[in-house]
DNA sequence: CCAACTGCGACCGTTCTAGTCCGAGTTTAG
DNA sequence: CTAAACTCGGACTAGAACGGTCGCAGTTGG
């Protein structure tokens, strides 16, 4: 609860070795498994959710590699997390096999919304600039 | 992530449940998961665990049941999420066995940190009484 | 004494996640 | 044109966490 997966503490930690680097330069993910001590293989796969989603850029070919596709201070920790953990989601009760309660649609389900809501505003405040 | 376990929601639905119950009263497990649509066996458990950590009084024997231990107003949403998720913890780099990397003590952790003290501090200014 | 309840621990099945492996496509260097 | 270095994407396995169930011991009220 109120838990990063790994994936999503990699991608923050990938996100702010690529900040504070030169316009044209780009780390390979290999370079950046290297140089931040994350497995090996993982990298490739967090680094590739992340350029799908248009948060980084990437070239192939031989000197290829990553780099931020918008100014660090553009992207937020709340975007990061929504690409690599996927849609958050407050409680499980939406999957459509369980109903809760009959009672209209769950009585705590507004409030719990709301904190949500407040939760991710939070998140949304962060930028990778401020890492 | 930013996903409440079922027992936290269970915990939550419960605890809503059993405020508006008249002082001397008190309601069985078994009631409450009837009541609520729970899963049978796994109300008990719930109730149990916030019955340890002070949040619920239980009273044993033929009439028995479960009863707030403070005014609802006095428990927080965060203190039952606690409980029941056990202690949060935003990042998993804590175990030990693995030091993310080796330069200083996790470049990310502080900012982190403070971002799940706001987290938390969401989820403290909400009380079992505004549900 | 009996019935109904809590309390607690042990126990499975399932689902999610982390992590690995492999093949295909792409670009640059020589 | 060939080879090397890199990205891309899916498939696959192992492990942990979670939800859920069962059973027994202790306790209280009729």
């Amino acid at each position: 609860m109120i838990r990063l997966s790994r994936k999503s503490d990699y991608g923050l930690v990938a996100l702010k070795a690529l900040r504070g680097l030169e316009p044209g330069d780009a780390l390979s993910a290999r370079e950046l498994a290297a140089q931040l001590g994350l497995p090996g293989d993982m990298t490739p796969k967090v680094l590739a959710r992340l350029a799908q989603a248009g948060l980084v850029e990437s070239s192939m070919g031989k000197a290829g590699g990553y780099r931020l596709a918008r100014a660090a201070g553009d992207i937020s920790v709340a975007e990061v997390v929504r690409v690599l953990d996927g849609e958050p989601g407050l409680a499980p009760c939406r999957e459509g096999i369980l109903e809760c309660n009959r009672i209209e649609t769950c009585d705590i389900k507004h409030p719990l919304d709301n904190l949500h809501q407040e939760v991710m505003r939070v998140l949304q405040g962060m930028s990778i600039a401020q890492l």
